[in-house]
DNA sequence: CCCGTCATCATGGCT
DNA sequence: TGATGACGGG
């Protein structure tokens, strides 16, 4: 860091050509050789630039102003980022700043790194001059670790992850003499998650909220645990924002340093912003005013104060806010807006729940009068069903800036968004491999192809089933790689080593691998710690010295104080790489592992070499310890074709030729919580979460809902999901079938099994938003009042919401449905044709695999979880074997893997199964 | 300190 | 149902 050329003098390029004399000629000199290789890149005068064509009027737009206040609502697929990533090209390109001045804002790493790279394509290196471009957090790390001591830190401050904090807070709570079971830890920490994302302090809290904890001890324990970090020299997330935005609010002269730097503010997915991060951006974008207009001073300090109960803190000080202070401006008549650029989408602002302020996008105009709004609403992504489908779900959601994407390019071709129906969850997922299954032997990768599913649980069925039939997929947002407790240790170590002060790594790690060092001895070498005011580690090296402790721990102890002492004598000799090699060499930690006979020990030791190796990229301990604190993501590996498996929030921003929406039910979709909690508005984000998952299709779209699903260990029987109700009949074709319903693919299930006599959804519970035109689905009169046979006697029974349909309630089908469920639930697979007796031939494989399926959990690799071999057995078959399977006929084996099976059918390709379902021909 | 037993509690998961 | 965490006996 401290070599960064970027990091030090502020106004290094003071000499830059300024905004207001945007259009005047690059500088003779030039900001940089790189930036003058981008404005190089320019054309004549009269030409658009290169990086301007292919963009529609709007992007271009959206692009080309650059002066004042930008809000750009990009709908999905209509070229968000092209538009945020060229807008950057030109300002440096047309030479209106220097890299160094633009601030570009982002949520999540990944999109801060997919930005960097897709400007790098534009404009070369350039780009390796934009100090500014990352998330909030770790831009606010980089502006607290220069103004560490405003914030009463050092400039080498911790950061605390999640684990960190709340055994922190546990400490905390057990010190006040509350009992943690009562008062969660966990449940404290998110409070003050809560707190900080709405930009409170201890002292601006609102008195309830202070009071709900702790016997009303709240506001005291927020305090204790802020004094605490102080203390530790650490901060948590939140800080990360916070102090900046306090140091900004205190220190008028730092905060003008920023004025001046940075000359554009970019902000990407501004519909996630959280009350937090929209006044740090405020701070940073908002000039000083003109005294001479006082009234708008006032508004603008309420605006400024927003969210507020942080009254309190502004009327103890002079100045409402640093926006109205009357800071030097440049001598000259300074436009108080800045040129600041949001981009994002109100229709999928899908974060409320943690803390994000839809209500941000929707004021922006508000927020920066003169503003100009730009909609993208030209969709290059799906078809026309799926996006006249998503439009007429969302068209459900008020308070909305409105928006409704098209393409231009209309296929009569395209298929129709599906439908389908299916028993209980094990069959959707039965059905939706079939689905996959065809796709994939009309040539579709399985890459292109994903599950989006509501909550996570939902994932395992599919797990089970793709494991079973040997297709492959991989989880995305599963456990991830920093989380897990073999990497936690090895980075606590490395923290005290780098940090000595670091008390909560060392806690960790003292008795890590166990060394007799109990609660005990923890709390002595605390109370000496706190007695001397020194670091945990110092402690606990007087104590080893004294006769304070009994032989055993004291010796303990004082190995684990010389092995610490000698570690950091390494630090600035030794390679970090080979130094953290050693550090878990010599502390017995990769013992540890070796020792444990546990069947996840050796993927530990796995994860702990890809640790190690993972440090290569960077220069020093510190920056890897630094790194880790704020991305704690790690990359998965693209290589295999594989179907993916994520929630629908993981989704936001991805595209898949083919997608799969299950789960469509009252009480997961919307989820029942979130109705609970948010009432209408938790209703409308679920509406856009199925908004979002709705237009991650770019041409293949199928939904399910399920009549039984399995929550909490109970069987429920469910009714079909309000927004099923929400889409357009003539976007939609229903699947009665429930099995794949793939155009031209047989099903060999028989599209019709389902339908035998098992239709009975809902039918005996009360559907508190009137019967659906689903509710009928599926059973043996096939009502669908979409599908033709219109139920024109319930046509008088439009519901409210979902109104464009008629509903089914009085069907026979519905009457039959609600006959049948008992029967149905008994699960009569014997009703079924032939096709079906395949299927119970799969059952009993699969009670056969119940055994052997013991080793499941070695699928995950590196966060990655691949369908894999799971029996230890090495297969009958070998290589070259001539085999016939009952659904793919004959082929050759060209792989085998455990029991798992490679094989080149004649026909359907290549697949991999296991070997149960093949015979030798 | 280790390990078995019991109770609890189940969205979303970024930084 | 099943995963996780706290507790108490060995």
């Amino acid at each position: 860091m401290a070599g960064d050329p970027h990091d030090m003098p502020f106004f290094d390029e003071d000499d830059a050509p300024r905004f207001d004399s945007a259009r005047a000629p690059a500088p003779q000199s030039g900001p940089s050789g790189i930036a003058a290789r981008a404005m190089a890149a320019r054309q004549g005068h009269n030409n658009p630039p290169d990086y301007l064509k292919g963009l529609n009027p709007e992007q271009r737009q959206a692009v080309e102003t650059t002066e004042g206040p930008v809000l750009v609502l990009a709908g999905a697929g209509t070229g968000k980022t092209r538009v945020l990533t060229t807008r950057i090209a030109h300002i440096l390109s047309q030479g209106l700043a220097f890299p160094s001045q633009i601030l570009a804002v982002t949520f999540t790493n990944k999109a801060a790194r997919e930005m960097k790279q897709r400007v790098g394509i534009l404009v070369g290196e350039a780009v390796e001059g934009m100090p500014w471009l990352g998330t909030f957090h770790s831009i606010g790390v980089k502006l607290l670790r220069r103004h560490a001591e405003l914030a009463g830190l050092r400039s080498d401050f911790t950061i605390l992850d999640t684990d960190d904090v709340i055994r922190l807070i546990k400490q905390l709570i057990q010190a006040e003499g509350l009992d943690d079971k009562r008062w969660a830890p966990r449940t404290f920490a998110q409070m003050i998650d809560g707190w900080k994302n709405k930009g409170l302090g201890p002292d601006e809290i609102p008195e309830g909220d202070a009071r709900a904890f702790a016997n009303g001890r709240g506001r005291e324990l927020y305090r204790a645990y802020q004094d605490r970090l102080t203390t530790l020299n650490a901060c948590d997330f939140g800080d990360l924002l916070l102090h900046p935005i306090r140091i900004f609010r205190q220190h008028h002269d730092v905060l003008a340093e920023y004025h001046r730097k940075f000359k554009y503010i970019l902000v990407d997915e501004y519909q996630d912003t959280n009350t937090a991060q929209y006044m740090w951006l405020r701070l940073l974008a908002q000039r000083p005013k003109q005294p001479s207009s006082p009234r708008s001073r006032g508004e603008d300090a309420g605006r400024q104060m927003r969210g507020g109960a942080n009254v309190s803190e502004a009327s103890s000080r002079p100045s409402p806010g640093p926006a109205d202070h009357p800071l030097p401006v440049n001598g000259e008549r300074e436009r108080n807006l800045v040129n600041i650029c949001c981009v994002g989408d109100d229709d999928q602002s899908i974060y409320g729940w943690r803390g994000a302020e839809v209500d941000n996008i929707l004021r922006f105009e508000k927020d920066f009068p003169g503003a100009t709004v730009i909609r993208l609403e030209r969709n290059y992504r799906s078809t026309a069903h799926i996006l006249g489908a998503a439009a007429h779900l969302i068209a459900h959601n008020e308070g909305r800036l409105g928006k409704t994407l098209f393409t231009d390019r209309p296929d009569p071709e395209d298929p129709k968004v599906n439908v389908h129906a299916a028993w209980d969850s094990d069959e959707e997922a039965r059905a939706v491999g079939e689905t996959i299954e065809a796709y994939q032997r009309d040539r579709h990768k399985l890459n292109d192809m994903a599950i989006l599913v509501r909550a996570s649980f939902q994932m395992r069925s599919f797990e089970d089933r793709f494991i079973e039939i040997g297709l492959n997929y991989r989880v995305i947002g599963g456990p991830r790689f920093y989380e897990r407790q073999e990497i936690r240790d090895a980075m606590a170590f490395f923290r005290v080593v780098a940090q000595g002060a670091d008390d909560l790594a060392f806690e960790r790690i003292v008795n890590v691998p166990k060394r007799g060092l109990g609660d005990a001895t923890i709390r002595q070498i605390h109370d000496t710690a706190r007695a001397l005011r020194v670091p945990m580690l110092e402690a606990a090296g007087k104590l080893a010295e004294s006769d304070e402790l009994k032989p055993k721990p004291r010796a303990a102890l004082r190995e684990v104080a010389a092995n610490f002492a000698r570690w950091q004598s390494l630090l600035d000799t030794t390679p970090h790489t080979e130094l953290a090699e050693t550090i878990l060499e010599e502390s017995g930690y990769t013992d540890m592992w070796k020792n444990d006979r546990s069947a996840d020990a050796p993927g530990r030791l796995e994860n702990l070499k890809e640790l190690i190796r993972s440090m290569e990229e960077y220069e020093s301990l510190r920056a890897f310890l630094e790194h880790v604190a704020l991305v704690m993501d790690a990359e998965q590996n693209e290589g295999l074709d594989a179907v993916s498996i994520m929630t629908l929030h993981s989704a936001k921003g991805l595209e898949f030729e083919t997608v799969f929406l299950p789960g469509w039910e009252e009480g997961l979709f919307p989820h029942q919580r979130a109705l609970d909690e948010g009432g209408r508005s938790g209703l409308e984000e679920e509406r856009r979460l199925a908004y979002v998952g709705l237009t991650r299709a770019k041409k293949n779209l199928h939904l399910w809902f399920v009549s039984n699903r399995r929550i909490h260990g109970l069987w429920q029987s469910t009714i079909p999901s309000r927004f099923l109700d929400e889409l357009p009949e003539a976007h939609v074709e229903v699947q009665e079938g429930g099995g794949s319903n793939y155009g031209g693919y047989g099903n060999p299930y028989g599209g019709g099994a389902f339908a035998s006599g098992r239709g009975g959804f809902s039918a005996g519970r009360q559907n508190p938003y009137g019967a659906s035109r689903f509710d009928s689905l599926g059973s043996p009169s096939g009502g669908f009042a979409g599908r033709g046979d219109q139920k024109g006697g319930a046509a008088g029974q439009e519901r409210g919401q979902g109104g464009a349909f008629s509903n089914s309630y009085a069907t026979p089908g519905w009457a039959r449905a609600q006959q049948n469920r008992t029967e149905a639930t008994s699960r009569n697979w014997g009703t079924r044709s032939g096709h079906q007796v395949e299927r119970i031939g799969y059952g009993e494989v699969d009670s056969g695999y119940g055994a052997g399926r013991t080793s499941v959990k070695g699928r995950t690799i590196e966060g990655e979880l691949v369908a894999k071999s799971v029996a230890d057995q090495p297969s009958a078959f070998k290589v070259g074997d001539r085999v016939f399977h009952q659904k793919f006929g004959n082929g050759n084996i060209s792989a085998i893997d455990g029991n798992k099976l490679t094989i080149d059918f004649d026909r359907a390709g290549q697949k991999k199964v296991l070997d149960g379902f093949v015979t030798a021909v």
